[in-house]
DNA sequence: TTTGTATTGTACCGATCAGTACAACTGGCG
DNA sequence: CGCCAGTTGTACTGATCGGTACAATACAAA
């Protein structure tokens, strides 16, 4: 038996193993070893190579991001669309056990092969929280210190939660996050 | 001219670099290239090679917050020491420009080298900090959510800050960190 | 100055790195 | 069936990896 993928099929399998061994520490023949995809198709879908495939699998998440999470904060009900956030967010992190790949990228540098990308990302999560946060009748000062808490507060939870193994710990302080999220919509 | 060092000299030169490119990252060639040190010099202070280097380095971060850090909020004035920790905090990551090297080893596969030394520098971090909260009057029920929420939140806004390649935000959200902080020893 | 120890530069090792070349295979379509 | 574009395994390259060996150097003590 022999599977054939194609390049659709290869991002997600790449994006779990960057993000759990980072830039440097992805090889090709790691990839190799937990996929059972060899050289000749990886050069075949990502010419570029390495570079290339980091860079198809920034693009994935951010996509996923922007359909699940940004795009509802900015269109949809502002209340249930934050609501949809934290469950979103905690179930694509489960509860803490997986890593941010964007804000591991930002950490070393890595960053600089990809800091455009990584810019984006954060700011387009700020901007579009900010703006639900507005549409739910949040004063415009409080709204964006309140979306960058948020962001910048699960990406500590990842770290902590992850440094401590402790999933607990990640479901506790997203709860914390979200409570005061909808206390600053209250105007709080 | 010659330059002569020392293990002890070696080591804060080292941490930088790890910083800076994370564990898989760093590689001799470019320890050598950085700092001039030869791997003659390196594999004489450190035999086990670049685990040994990495772990030495661990050590003394691992130290310095504990004499700078932690200690203090254990035995001095409970808000004289938190108010230090915040300033303290600010200047060894630069304003966010500097990553938290335990962090960073936190978030990809070199966790499991270190995991030890990892988690203990933030239960400790907490637990200090709970103490203090707690001699300033916080009740015990809020003292350890109230540490890890700030512990978790200097490690989100140096991700963030870095990602967004933005000092400002740093000092705003450490600021909005203390101030909760300090209501939460008022009780608030 | 001589001696002994600490430190360092250099040459080298096998393993592994990213990347290339290309022949062999696969599966869909006629 | 035969064709063919898309996909894959394998063998290879030169560079770099972490690590070793050891002779040369520097320096403190006598």
């Amino acid at each position: 038996m022999k599977t054939v993928y194609e390049r659709a099929d290869v991002v997600p399998l790449l994006a779990e193993i960057f993000r759990e061994l980072g830039y440097e520490g992805t090889t090709l023949s790691r990839i190799t070893e937990r996929t059972g995809i060899g050289k000749g198709s990886l050069y075949h879908f990502f010419p570029g190579g390495k570079e290339e495939m980091a860079a198809a699998v920034l693009a994935d998440v951010d996509g996923w991001f922007e359909r699940a999470i940004y795009e509802p904060l900015r269109h949809d009900d502002p209340r249930a669309a934050i609501d949809a956030m934290w469950a979103n967010v905690m179930d694509y992190f489960r509860s803490g056990s997986r890593v941010c790949l964007v804000g591991a990228f930002a950490l070393d540098e890595t960053r600089q092969r990809f800091s455009p990308v990584i810019r984006d990302y954060f700011v387009r999560w700020i901007e579009a929280l900010r703006q639900a946060l507005v549409r739910a009748g949040c004063a415009e000062d409080d709204a964006l210190a309140a979306a960058e808490e948020a962001v910048s507060g699960i990406q500590g939870a990842l770290v902590l939660s992850r440094a401590l193994d402790d999933k607990e710990m990640f479901r506790r302080t997203l709860d914390r996050l979200a409570d005061r999220l909808a206390a600053t919509k209250r105007g709080g």
